[in-house]
RNA sequence: GCCCGGGUGGCGAAAUUGGUAGACGCGAGGGAUUCAAAAUCCCUUUCCUUCGGGAGUGUCGGUUCGAGUCCGACCCCGGGCACCA
């Protein structure tokens, strides 16, 4: 997202990406490694408001000043296919697809809720809205019902689920979190016939309907609103339920509370009259808005019903079970024994479920139902900077899809927002068409598309982004799915779930191949830096730079307090937090690599923490990559300066030659797994300071001193290439090598120079290490078993005792049990 | 509140499949070099210790010859919760 700057969270983004990208070509790989701009969305309007300058000059103007930070970066991007999704040429594609998906009901119109700010009287974003007040105003929001146009995401929630299963280079936790969002759950429809109109609930615990005591309706449901028409109460209840944020955490956080509706619902069993009620923690969009209750066995209808002294009546029954602990699984479906029930008592889950449901089946007042938590994804916008819907409003014709050689219907890029709703709307040039159809004067849909859209599709454009005519050619198939991607866990659910479902639904409409967008997904981890502020009067906070801090550290090297570097005033430490504009705790990735060099920037990081991890931001670390890099220079310089190396010969290695050598390829084959398979560069940097510590050691400058050393110095720089490449490609011409470093293939593990005689084993007693000892390489059980026992110190603690057993694990330790 | 992660020296971290806890680096302490400083190089650096050893990976408990790693409970921190991207 062009938001201005570069921060480093780019940084170790695209440098994760690069080192990936390099090592892959160096292992002859076709790599593609492509840049573009999610450059729609709310920033650009916030900061157009904020200095009366359009959206489009501000994004225009962040892209080109980020484009040139990033080719400071050193990374191997092809900028031909550059792409921002605020360009027509781009955004066209997102029209004609909607209009596909249209055509093939994937795309639809219904209400939606959105926060309403009704002094501004505006649609705000969650994100504008603090403590259900909106930001600029600080007027309480509404809840508002408007007609939007949504994604059949659901439509492909099964596929969506079960292929989770085959994305083995996707992490676990990403798979669980996207299992979760999808929610796949077996339940039942149940009919509670009412004279008001019957109400319908879906629950997963069908099981329990016996002990079911009343029934709650979301304030949104046409039940309460129907009964609030002529009830003050309720309707003033319904009001405050409307108020407030439209979040789900903001409705799982707040105080539970509920009102009699006035009217009861028939149990479809038992025929019994259940009161129903209007309650704030009834979701209207999931299931049916409506919910049976079972005090005795749900923990939310428990508080409710304790709350407001409904009846509780116990269905279930199991050892332990005590209708008051709810800790004790009471809602568990394992140990299920139905009791209160009257036929059904004494069934299981599964047996009270089928039993119950197919009992309501022969009523009509029920069956079996697939539900999810997956909602349909509403993409209307009302806002300004982003792709405008591809419709026209006619009085005559209604909502008319614009014509596909009208397309892109173009955003005009010079209007500047004034956060009193959408400026397209008073936008006359833009919002008089004639209808496409009947030709008379009409007017365009003024939403534009949630940026989840842009970014659902970019990377199938990438391998097409020349082709005007097409959204995707035949290329999108040659290269997707994409091998590697790289993202923020952030990301985790909605944006990977949308792309998902994008991708299936261009392959159902014949336009790619490919079932799944994203082979491998890594999800990075932040940036971090020590944050510093000063408290002035009124509880004003004033944030520190920490580049304009000293600091002072006890003993231990803890910060122990710290001083502003103008003033020599104190400033108190906060901690270590995400680097933020607002705490000023960021670091400019350019200042950084003019300092340093990009290269020293791209070590540190990739040295620091492995991606997956938070990183800490640290200037001394920063200099601990610079001395490292320094090191390696000097190393190699002075080796170079004794001239031509002459030619290795392995039969002639004295043991420490041979000892380093063995170095040298045990660190080839571990950089290789590391970038390779379980992409950790911490560790391969760390494995490749260790044989440079081992070669700056080693003495000696005899001809095969010097042939070992040429061998281990041009395998250091291929195996820092990926990681620094301009340093790396200064160390192999210092070498002698010739051409590219890319092109020189990356280095191969000679076995033979692996070989070990012996080798150390640990020997513990009782599990506690008390020796090592150095076996042959090929020795058998036995004889371990020997040299363990025979070992002094080993004596020492096993002299007197009886030896119950010995474990031996080959090649790394003897356990001797005594007692 | 719900879903998903994480917690190891003074700090960033390592330990890949249940097998040597703390590799590598930062910081700190000591020394060399220097008129001095910077830079550089060398040594020490988990804690306790009677120098034999003992304890130690958020807390408590369990499984195992052996647990940072597996299981159960809890505490704390972070990400997401559908209109920030």
């Amino acid at each position: 997202y062009p938001s201005g700057k570069l921060h480093m969270g780019h940084v170790r983004n695209y440098t994760i990406g690069d080192v990936l990208t390099r090592y892959h070509r160096m292992n002859g790989k076709k790599v593609f490694q492509p840049m573009g701009w999610d450059a729609f969305g709310l920033p650009a309007e916030n900061a157009a408001m904020k200095n009366g300058m359009p959206p489009a000059k501000w994004t225009y103007d962040n892209i080109a000043y980020m484009r040139n930070q990033l080719k400071q970066l050193n990374l191997l991007i092809d900028w031909d296919v550059e792409l921002a999704t605020c360009h027509p040429n781009y955004y066209k594609w997102n029209q004609w697809f909607f209009l596909r998906m249209l055509e093939n009901g994937i795309a639809y119109k219904k209400t939606g809720t959105v926060n309403w700010d009704p002094v501004d009287q505006t649609v705000l974003a969650n994100e504008q809205v603090v403590d259900g007040r909106g930001w600029r105003t600080g007027a309480l929001v509404e809840k508002r019902e408007i007609p939007m146009y949504y994604l059949n995401i659901t439509r492909y929630a099964d596929e969506l689920l079960d292929h989770l299963d085959h994305l083995d280079g996707w992490p676990e936790r990403v798979r669980a979190m996207q299992a979760n969002w999808i929610g796949r759950s077996h339940g039942c429809d149940i009919t509670f016939p009412c004279d008001q109109g019957d109400i319908e609930v879906y629950t997963t615990r069908p099981d329990t309907l016996m002990g079911a005591t009343y029934l709650a309706v979301a304030a949104e449901h046409p039940l309460a609103m129907k009964m609030a028409e002529n009830n003050k109460e309720i309707s003033a209840f319904v009001d405050e339920c409307r108020r407030g944020g439209t979040t789900e955490a903001e409705i799982a956080v707040q105080e539970k509370k509920g009102m009699p509706l006035g009217v009861t619902a028939k149990h479809p069993l038992t025929g019994e009259e259940l009161p129903v009620w209007v309650a704030n923690y009834v979701l209207m969009h999931y299931g049916s808005g409506a919910v049976m209750a079972v005090p005795a066995h749900d923990e939310r209808d428990f508080a409710f019903a304790n709350k407001y002294d409904l009846p509780i009546k116990q269905v279930v029954g199991y050892d332990g079970y005590d209708d008051r602990n709810w800790k004790d699984g009471y809602a568990s479906k394992e140990n299920v024994q139905l009791v209160n029930s009257g036929k059904y008592d004494g069934l299981d889950f599964q047996a009270a479920f089928d039993a119950i449901a197919a009992d309501l089946e022969v009523k009509d007042l029920g069956r079996k139902r697939v539900n999810y938590r997956l909602r349909d994804w509403g993409i209307s916008r009302q806002r300004y900077w982003g792709c405008p819907i591809p419709i026209i409003h006619c009085g005559g014709c209604g909502d008319v899809p614009v014509p596909d050689e009208d397309l892109p219907v173009k955003l005009p890029e010079d209007l500047v927002p004034d956060g009193s709703g959408n400026p397209l709307a008073k936008h006359e040039e833009f919002l008089n068409v004639d209808c496409p159809k009947c030709g008379k004067p009409a007017k365009r849909e003024t939403d534009t598309m949630d940026t989840f859209v842009d970014s659902s599709w970019y990377f199938l454009r990438y391998t097409s982004r020349d082709n005007d005519s097409k959204m995707v050619d035949e290329r999108a198939d040659e290269w997707m799915p994409v091998d590697q991607y790289i993202g923020g866990i952030e990301h985790a659910i909605l944006h990977l779930l949308y792309a998902r479902f994008w991708t299936k639904a261009m392959r159902d409409l014949g336009l790619i191949k490919v079932d799944e967008p994203f082979k491998r997904l890594m999800t990075q981890g932040m940036v971090l830096n020590h944050i510093f502020y000063r408290k002035h009067g009124e509880g004003r906070i004033e944030y520190i730079p920490p580049a304009d801090v000293n600091v002072q550290r006890n003993d231990k090297g803890e910060i122990v307090s710290a001083e502003h570097k103008e003033d020599g005033k104190p400033v108190t430490y906060d901690g270590i937090g995400t680097m933020s504009k607002s705490k000023l705790n960021g670091v400019d990735p350019t200042d950084m690599v003019e300092e340093y060099g990009a290269d020293t920037v791209r070590l540190f990081m990739m040295f620091a923490a492995p991606p997956e991890q938070t990183l800490e931001w640290s200037d001394a670390g920063v200099e601990g990559a610079a001395r490292f890099m320094k090191r390696l220079r000097r190393a190699v310089e002075e080796h170079a300066a004794g001239g031509e190396a002459p030619a290795l010969d392995a039969d002639k290695l004295d043991p420490a030659q041979k000892e380093l050598r063995r170095q040298l390829h045990e660190t080839i084959q571990k950089v290789s797994d590391d970038i390779g398979r379980r992409m950790v560069f911490n560790t391969a940097i760390a494995a490749v300071m260790e044989l440079m510590n081992a070669v700056t050691r080693h003495e000696g400058d005899t001809d095969q001193d010097r042939a070992v050393r040429q061998e281990i110095f041009t395998g250091v720089a291929q195996l820092l290439a990926p990681i620094v490449p301009v340093e790396a490609q200064q160390l192999f011409d210092k070498l002698g090598c010739d051409g590219d470093i890319l092109d020189a293939g990356w280095p191969e593990v000679d076995e033979d120079a692996l070989a070990r005689d012996s080798i150390e084993l640990v020997v513990q007693v009782n599990g506690k290490l008390r020796a090592r000892i150095d076996v042959p390489a090929d020795a058998d059980k036995e004889s371990i078993e020997n040299a363990a026992m025979a070992d002094e110190n080993v004596q020492r603690f096993t002299d007197g005792k009886t030896v119950r057993k010995v474990i031996v694990v080959p090649g790394k330790l003897v356990n001797i049990v005594v007692s």
